[in-house]
RNA sequence: GUAGGUAUAGCUCAGUUGGUUAGAGCACUAGAUUGUGGUUCUAGGGGUCGUGGGUUCGAGUCCCAUUACUUACCCCA
């Protein structure tokens, strides 16, 4: 068999060992504030039956769906004339019956209804895996990525929406960013602009325009929304909106004026203002919640299922999109025969926050934990005579190993060296001769003989 | 799907209007140092210049095609 040369498959990584203990760090960060708002773990299967997820994230998003070729002669059943057409789209579900999940919100909804006699409502869980989008890679955007979604279903209450900005806040603070930007906004609120303007149809299109703003001025907004369809009219209309400024308190003041005549439209604002309440009152701290919380209704995303609030988290530290998101989805298992329950989540963007916190230098060392202590092989005698030492090394709870050949003493300490490991015992004749073990601190350099006892007190002070 | 850019050693990259045997740094191996790494010095291995075609006396260099990677748009974490 030719060898063929070894590559990637596009927008995805490998993690070394390195990259895996600063995931995981980031992991752990994260977990441990799910876990102190109440949260639980679960994980759902990889893929999902194809029909599962199809549907659920409108066009665009299920032609990203990764779906996966049905076994063994998987175009003997398929329909003939969708194959003389070469109608990919239609042929597809012949083909293929299962596909990678394309997040966690729909595998979720799926669980939820199938484990609905099992679960104690209000259920909150989190969830870390890595979810498949075949769009075109770019910068901090895979084919393969990891999100950590955290959801709670069965509960109205808008105290699950303000504990998520508390949840962002401290988790992306335990992390080191300082200057970040929880964006608020409300799909009620863009339902009462849009029809405000008598355009409720529109909300879409209108939404996806002004949410550029920051990417190509008002002025570009404007053309974009005069090619969707408004008037010079609605335009006129939507400049203080798209333009609103001030705090936070004073933008639900402006937009309660102009959606006067939206019941639905101040019922957003109401439940913002409610959020925004609560997050004062949960903070405790006037001041960060105003420098963190961030009312903006140029926010739209996830449109095809949110229904009430919206989050979004950019950093102000880097250049890169979203490092998360969420929202309020009232009929959240409508799509599978559940329905009157509602549900809010938000997801934290793991692979671009690794890549914030790499371009910032804000892993501390400490994440990167290896091997305490490495034991020299000179020979065949010496490795013998280690292994009892290197037990107890290890009862103690010391990460040791012994080099695993003999070889050269250079050699051994490159290999400790590259690992920085800090420790290394040297046992030749000299050391079997006396019972004592030379111990060098590779970064000093400094080595010393020690008795047994005081290596292993040494290495494991509280053992 | 649309539009750019790039492709030379394991990695990051030089390579002059087309001209002898394609280079550097890092990494790797060995030695200087037979029991001592990280610094230094020396030597060494490692290349069908992405692939296919064309122009030319001659192509890493110019032209065409193709593939892969990459950046941006749409959309999205």
């Amino acid at each position: 068999m030719a060898a063929i040369k070894p590559s990637l498959a596009k927008g995805t990584r490998d993690f070394s060992p390195t990259e895996m203990e600063k995931r995981n760090y980031i992991f752990d960060i994260i977990k441990a504030v799910f876990a102190k708002y109440g949260y639980r773990e679960i994980q759902t299967p990889t893929f999902e039956n194809l029909q599962t997820l199809t549907g659920k994230y409108g066009d665009e998003g299920d032609k990203l769906i990764f779906k996966i070729l049905n076994s063994g002669d998987y175009l003997a059943k398929a329909p003939g004339n969708l194959m003389e057409e070469k109608a990919s789209a239609q042929l597809a579900p012949h083909i293929a019956e299962k596909a990678l999940r394309y997040d966690l919100t729909v595998p979720f909804a799926r669980y939820v209804v199938m484990h609905q006699h099992e679960l104690t409502l209000p259920f909150k869980r989190f969830q870390i895996q890595p979810v498949w989008r075949a769009d075109r890679p770019q910068r901090g955007r895979y084919r393969e990525f990891y999100q950590c979604d955290v959801d709670v279903v069965g509960s109205d209450s808008l105290l699950n929406e303000a504990e998520f900005v508390l949840i962002y806040h401290e988790a992306l603070s335990g992390l080191g960013l300082r200057d970040f930007t929880i964006k608020l906004n409300n799909r009620k609120i863009l339902t009462g602009i849009a029809e405000v303007l008598g355009k409720p149809e529109l909300i879409v299109d209108m939404t996806v325009a002004i949410d550029k703003l920051d990417k190509i001025g008002l002025e570009g907004v404007n053309n974009e929304l005069l090619n969707r369809g408004f008037t010079a009219g609605d335009l006129e209309k939507l400049q203080p909106i798209i333009q609103l400024q001030g705090t936070n308190t004073e933008k639900a003041e402006q937009l309660r004026q102009v959606l006067a005549s939206s019941p639905i439209g101040l019922k957003g604002i109401d439940e913002i203002e409610t959020v925004l309440g609560y997050v004062e009152k949960l903070v405790g701290d006037t001041a960060v919640v105003n420098r963190f919380v961030e009312l903006d209704i140029t926010l739209a995303r996830g449109l095809n299922y949110y229904t009430g609030c919206i989050f979004e988290v950019k950093t102000n530290e880097a250049t890169m999109g979203s490092i998360g998101g969420g929202g309020r989805y009232d009929d959240l298992t409508g799509m599978f025969g559940l329905n009157g329950l509602t549900g809010v989540g938000i997801s934290f963007g793991a692979d671009r926050i690794y890549d914030v916190l790499e371009e910032l230098g804000l892993f501390p060392n400490t994440a990167v934990l290896t091997t305490q202590v490495l034991i020299s092989n000179f020979d065949k005698l010496a490795e013998l005579y280690a292994l009892p030492l290197l037990r107890k090394l290890r009862a103690a709870g010391v990460a040791s190993e012994l080099y695993p050949a003999t070889a050269k003493l250079k050699k051994q300490l490159s290999y400790a060296d590259a690992k920085k490991i800090p420790y290394v015992i040297l046992i030749g004749e000299e050391e079997i001769a006396s019972g004592l073990f030379s111990l060098k601190d590779m970064l000093t350099g400094e080595q010393r003989m020690l008795g047994e006892t005081e290596v292993l007190s040494f290495l494991a002070p509280n053992a």
